[in-house]
DNA sequence: GCTATTATTATTCGCCTGTATAATTCAAAG
DNA sequence: CTTTGAATTATACAGGCGAATAATAATAGC
């Protein structure tokens, strides 16, 4: 008899489900807005749930945010990693030069992915859990780097190495930047060319892509 | 006889500097605790003033953000191009060193500068004025460094001075970032040493500061 | 088919946000 | 010394935020 409101039904869902649900959502919504644009409740939406669930799954919408930087910022390096499979095994400035120019095209390179990555770092300056996120995903980028540059056909040299690494990594991450930031300020091509160019310069090498 | 609520006294200040004030206390805030400690209370707060008085002088809080990024990044440049004050006028090559040197010292390598930066680029994104900023400031840095780049003793030729100048930029804010998101992870004077030995090296010559 | 579990929804709370408007008090002009 | 204007404060509002709790319904085990 009572005016029984009816509730929204719903289908169960694995943990591991809703958890990835959950994290794309928030990642969705951060790469259109910004992290101010990632509430609660609009997560809760775009995932299809009710806002009350996240904290079913998440120990505080802090939590959530933690899991969704990490899986942006591992994303991404693989993406790097994976245009390696393509590449000769034999030759490791062709490996090197399919590392660098698979950071200049989609998805790495992109105007949500830079502003993703913008606007989830100053995170990192309080947050000791986003801070180590942070190094760790840097690291996670330079060390395989490092092992591309050290496989070159010259003297081995780990401090040398290492610095080279720093440099690359800074001009790849430099240039990605205002490509992502500036997408009108660029001819097509253009950064590949120069970073090509550029860490051909710093590594004493001539990539055959740096036409 | 009415319990005649005591206002809080104050003292009338010139459009001017109430505006400085106001923008300078916005700049505080976000370097503490990036863009979402920057509130209209907090910021009044700050500046020693209640909040209407925000909107007495900003037509909305958008407007006040806009102010205090433009504040922000004219003055890195500023701090750029003020050490080239200190340098020798006839030696493209000491210029072109003490330009790249200061952006690895305070002010404008800090934690907080880095932190700031990024927490305002991705409002670059969605809002035009904000984006418009974001274009002249870089343009801003890169063109004075383009200069340096052409008065360098080689051979004219302005396409590859715009492609060295796109690389140095974006080796500099690469190097300049990561300095700042990774405090401890660079050794004194490491930061430096790369940035004028890649840059010698795209270039093709040798600072006398990388030793 | 019944029952126990728990994933999920619904509702509520206190706080903070930016904004609008009205009330005041400072300071200069006459 | 008075008057006038505007800089500044005070108050109120509507909405959104993250979090906590209670009610419910889907599902698995028996």
């Amino acid at each position: 008899m009572s005016a029984t409101a009816d509730r929204r039904p719903y289908r169960r869902e694995g943990e591991e489900k809703r958890r990835e649900d959950l994290i794309a959502a928030a990642v969705d919504l951060v790469s259109e807005g910004g992290p101010e644009a990632a509430t609660v409740r609009a997560i809760a939406a775009r995932a299809g749930v009710t806002p009350g669930l996240i904290r079913h799954y998440f120990q505080s919408k802090e939590d959530l945010t933690r899991a969704a930087y990490r899986q942006i910022m591992e994303q991404m390096t693989m993406e790097s990693l994976r245009a390696l499979e393509d590449a000769p095994v034999g030759d490791p400035v062709a490996r090197l030069e399919a590392f660098i120019t698979a950071n200049f095209r989609p998805p790495i390179l992109s105007a949500t992915t830079v502003a993703m990555w913008a606007g989830y770092m100053h995170m990192a300056r309080n947050d000791p859990a986003m801070r180590e996120i942070h190094e760790a995903t840097y690291l996670g980028y330079r060390d395989p780097l490092q092992g591309l540059i050290a496989a070159l056909p010259r003297p081995a040299d780990p401090a040398r190495d290492r610095r080279d690494a720093i440099a690359c990594n800074a001009l790849i991450d430099g240039l990605w930047v205002e490509g992502g930031s500036l997408p009108d300020g660029f001819a097509p091509g253009e950064l590949v060319h120069v970073a090509l160019t550029s860490i051909g310069a710093i590594l004493g090498l001539r990539f055959p892509g740096a036409s």
